[in-house]
DNA sequence: ATAATAACAGAACATTCGTTCGATGTCAAG
DNA sequence: CTTGACATCGAACGAATGTTCTGTTATTAT
């Protein structure tokens, strides 16, 4: 029961069936019939493109409808890769065609591509000796310079990025934590967490904020650095842990221009 | 019983059909059987939905394949056929008919606002012995598992995407550049490098991968690793330095749910 | 190696679906 | 009324198509 091939992203011929699927709306306003899909894919039996189409429905690229021929639908627009949002759409306008449908299509694939992005507000630094800089619930931020992009597909499913703040690294007091100056660290608003969340705890009786995998453990707390080579720190009053938030994510942008 | 095929316009039917037409196709994703044209349109016999199916590819409105199930195109916006009601509707309607300059306009509006994401190929995986998985200048599309998309804003100004990959992190022997298991490193195609660049080097005469900072110091190359506490490597023939590219951000998705 | 699993092939089968055809009904013009 | 073009219907046929079944061949784990 080792890992399936899901992270590892689609085979070689889950590949070039989407792509033939995108291809052929594309072209024709419907989608391909089964032998089609063989044909255009070099695959030489109906049954193996059966097999791979519920292989695709199972991982929610498509949909399709039971004894519908061409009853195939395209969840996930194709993009190409390293193309920014323009040339998706420049995809997607030239599939629409001169049909309501292919514009509203197109606007839907658009829609998706630009909805994946959230932007979170910078709330400040944190350092080790300092408290966090939580933001008030509501926020109304409109300070580019103080909002980052993140893609919500970098983020866990059902993020809706209600709760996230993102804060700046100061100093290299978290770099038990794997964590360096400069590297912006994505957190989600919380007081409590379950064992295994990376958090941001306020130790009361040390008087700092640290970054550490959280463990509640026969009523003691143990928080271990990211970095394995070092020692965890264990709390016998959990009464001294105060949580300020999970840890989502970690970005770190390296400065390409030194010198 | 009805009015015949008026001077103008469309009958009731051919009406009808249109509209049956794109309502299906913008429901299910493809275009619907003569037989579901029958029900949806009230029509109780297959071969006048033919009749009717002849008469508008006859018009323009539509194209057909012959022989081809759902083999049907919608040609003209439904809007200007099915709803002539309202005059100021069908004005809104005219004036959001598709044209390539509209098109733009809207995407270019919708990236300003939204600002541009850029999908990076996930290249493979990066470990200490193994050589870099560089991929080719073209990439096959559309494998959304094996992309990660990241906002423009957070990358170098004027970077387009091109020639950037992602690797994922594998194992800890990257921890002496902050980089940890599981961590994603975008980075940029490159041969050479300046001094204080990121850079992932193969060091042919130890024969691994490495993240370091870069400088060529006096004829020698010193690989500084980013965090602090550890000791720079000082390579005194700079031939053994292949440059593999520049690390341009370092993302760190933090599983929320270990054991 | 051996077993287990995934990937693939080809054929057979049951529907779905496009097409055709004959028959009937409607309506306006001759 | 008759005629003929138009509209409609129902059925039937064959091609297109989705599905399933029985194997065979790689691939991977043990």
């Amino acid at each position: 029961m080792m890992a399936r091939q899901r992270r590892k992203g689609l085979s070689e011929r889950q590949r070039r069936i989407l792509e033939v699927l995108d291809n052929f709306q594309r072209r024709n306003g419907y989608p391909p019939a089964i032998r089609e899909i063989c044909e255009h894919a070099h695959i030489s039996s109906t049954s193996v493109v059966n097999y791979y189409l519920d292989q695709l429905e199972e991982m929610g690229y498509i949909e399709r409808d039971q004894g519908v021929s061409r009853g195939i639908r395209l969840l996930k627009p194709a993009v190409e890769v390293i193309s920014p949002l323009s040339n998706a759409f420049a995809a997607a306008a030239n599939a629409a065609r001169v049909s309501a449908a292919g514009v509203r299509q197109a606007a839907q694939t658009l829609g998706q591509t630009v909805g994946e992005m959230l932007q979170i507000p910078i709330a400040g630094r944190i350092a080790a000796g300092l408290p966090l800089p939580i933001p008030s619930t509501d926020f109304s931020y409109f300070d580019p310079d103080s909002m980052v992009d993140v893609a919500a597909s970098l983020l866990p499913r059902g993020e809706k990025g209600e709760g996230l703040f993102a804060l700046e690294v100061q100093g290299d007091s978290m770099i038990d934590a794997m964590v360096y100056d400069g590297d912006l660290v994505i957190m989600k608003r919380a007081n409590e967490a379950r064992n295994g969340e990376m958090v941001a705890v306020w130790l009361s009786d040390r008087d700092e904020t640290t970054l550490k995998y959280f463990y509640l453990e026969k009523g003691r707390v143990r928080l271990q650095p990211a970095n394995p080579t070092m020692q965890p720190i264990y709390i016998d009053d959990p009464s001294v842990v105060e949580i300020q938030g999970k840890v989502v994510m970690v970005i770190r942008q390296v400065k390409g221009l030194a010198a």
